[in-house]
RNA sequence: GCGGCGUUAGCCUAGUGGCAAGGCCCUGGAUUGUGGAUCCAGUUAGACGAGUUCGAUCCUCGUACGCCGCCCCA
């Protein structure tokens, strides 16, 4: 039994979920690309206060779910519960307020929040993420629903619904909390304790209440959409209809309202409907909204944002459920292998050229029978085998077998790089700089890989 | 963070207050140095700690971790 066992809430992603978790970093980073959102990256640490703020002290995911950093006995560091405040601390740290607006900004990073795990929910989880600064348009709320929408097609996820609210803007919300604050001052007896408890923190937060009690209080309340002021109405009908124009299928759910204080206007939640998840309650695998006084909230001026962040644990969960196939983590599609015992820097130079062009080459580095090697070859998933230090391969040669098909062949040592090729994809070399009229395509489900490009 | 249930080898599963069983995987060997088959052999286990008991994997308590519900949320 191992002695020890990562922290609670936290895994090891093992080679296998690492890979399907970078494709789908790929798929989404390279969207985000497509859409002129680059990449953001920002410390897992973040000074507290920073979520506070933003998200309301009476907020739940910046109270006691927060995951408190401690360095030589000083606090006041936090792990970053969520992207959107920490992106907008960057924001204007760096001045980007100034820069020519709007800017838009990618992100995918672990996110910490210390809740008891359970299933697709841990202490550390992943998300990716976009933030829209300087547009008050309602386009921009609808661009990055299409982005995610989008998103999910591309990536095959069809279990899923749509939820849209809007929550109004922050002079207009005052009112419409006098009302509800009014409204269920009068049924306070019928409600949750906890509702009870809200109804002076955070009123909106009792609409979308689980408890059966609150829940026929609820249903007499007055509709938020009733409430609220023309303005905001009209921001919402021209998301709803620029939607509808784009074939993008929602549902308006009035009592949707979203866990931290910073959203204005649009809120939204793309929810798993797949059976599977919808027995513990809806589970969202992205959300998002409008803020339009977080920037302020935060020290900086009065400027719009929009942004939406998606769980790429649930996400992977949600797609393997879904019969998606990623491709698993293949560790070599070429084995070297010798029979004998001490040629290790000649196994090491025969791998070499291979590497160079591009092959995947792993080296068997034990002392086994020529048997045990092949044998290992298979199981480790490579389909050629190259092998040295056999009669047939002495005086510069080696055989290049197929696994699969069961042929060889012996082969100059010149011309193994050729050889190999016959039988296995070369894969595409990452390149520090842009080669001049070169596209990069990365593949995700599985699929033949691009040939390279010369 | 609160409550409930759980934890037997790397994985899956059996069983018991008195030597802990099997399957898969893994390692080695054989079929007289070219592999996934077959055969043989082998390593490895009751999460951790305390208590009750002549004796605890089994009963009790605590801790760790997981799952379910709550809270919350990706």
């Amino acid at each position: 039994m191992p002695t020890f066992q990562a922290p609670r809430g936290m895994r090891d992603l093992l080679p296998a979920e690492a890979a399907g978790f970078d494709r789908l970093n790929a798929v989404v980073a390279a969207r985000g690309e497509r859409y002129g959102y680059p990449r953001l990256v920002t410390p897992v640490v973040e000074d507290r206060n920073v979520f506070l703020k933003s998200a309301g002290a009476t907020s739940d995911a910046a109270g006691q779910e927060m995951y408190d950093v401690t360095l030589h006995g000083q606090g006041g560091l936090a792990l970053r519960p969520e992207g959107t405040a920490a992106v907008t601390r960057a924001y204007l740290e760096h001045g980007l307020h100034r820069a020519p607006q709007p800017q838009r900004f990618f992100y995918w990073e672990p996110m910490f929040r210390g809740q008891r795990p359970q299933l697709m929910r841990w202490r550390q989880f992943w998300q990716w993420g976009l933030e829209h600064f300087g547009s008050t348009e309602p386009s921009a709320d609808v661009e990055i629903i299409e982005f995610t929408n989008g998103l999910f097609a591309e990536l095959g996820l069809t279990a899923f619904e749509l939820q849209l609210n809007t929550i109004g803007d922050t002079p207009c919300r005052a009112k419409v909390k006098e009302t509800l604050t009014a409204y269920f001052a009068s049924h306070r007896d019928a409600l949750s304790e906890l509702s009870r408890e809200r109804l002076s923190t955070n009123v909106l937060r009792v609409l979308d209440s689980k408890d059966p009690r609150d829940r026929e209080v609820v249903a007499g309340a007055p509709r938020l959409s009733t409430l609220l002021c023309d303005a905001d109405r009209a921001h919402f009908a021209e998301v709803t209809e620029s939607l509808e124009r784009l074939g993008v299928r929602f549902r308006v759910v009035e009592t949707l309202v979203r866990g931290l204080d910073y959203y204005t206007r649009t809120v939204c939640e793309f929810v798993l409907t797949d059976p599977e998840f919808t027995k513990a309650g809806d589970i969202a695998v992205a959300a998002g909204g409008r803020y339009d006084s977080l920037v302020e909230t935060l020290g900086g001026p009065s400027a719009p944002g929009v942004g939406i962040a998606g769980g790429v644990d649930v996400l992977y969960y949600a797609l393997k459920q879904q019969g998606v196939t990623m491709p698993d983590a293949p560790e070599a599609d070429v084995y070297v292998l010798s029979g004998e015992p001490n040629d290790g820097a000649d196994r090491t130079q025969l791998a070499t050229p291979l590497r160079e062009a591009g092959f995947r080459v792993a080296i068997d580095h034990t002392r086994r029978s020529l048997d045990k090697q092949l044998e290992s070859a298979v199981k480790h998933g490579a389909r050629v085998a190259v092998i040295r230090g056999t009669e047939e391969s002495r005086g510069g040669k080696v055989i290049v077998r197929d696994l699969i098909k069961k042929e060889q062949r012996v082969t100059r040592l010149a011309a193994v790089v050729v050889e190999v090729g016959r039988h296995v994809p070369k894969r595409v070399r990452p390149r520090l700089i842009d080669e001049p009229g070169a596209a990069g395509e990365t593949p995700f489900l599985e699929g033949p890989t691009p040939p390279e490009r010369h």
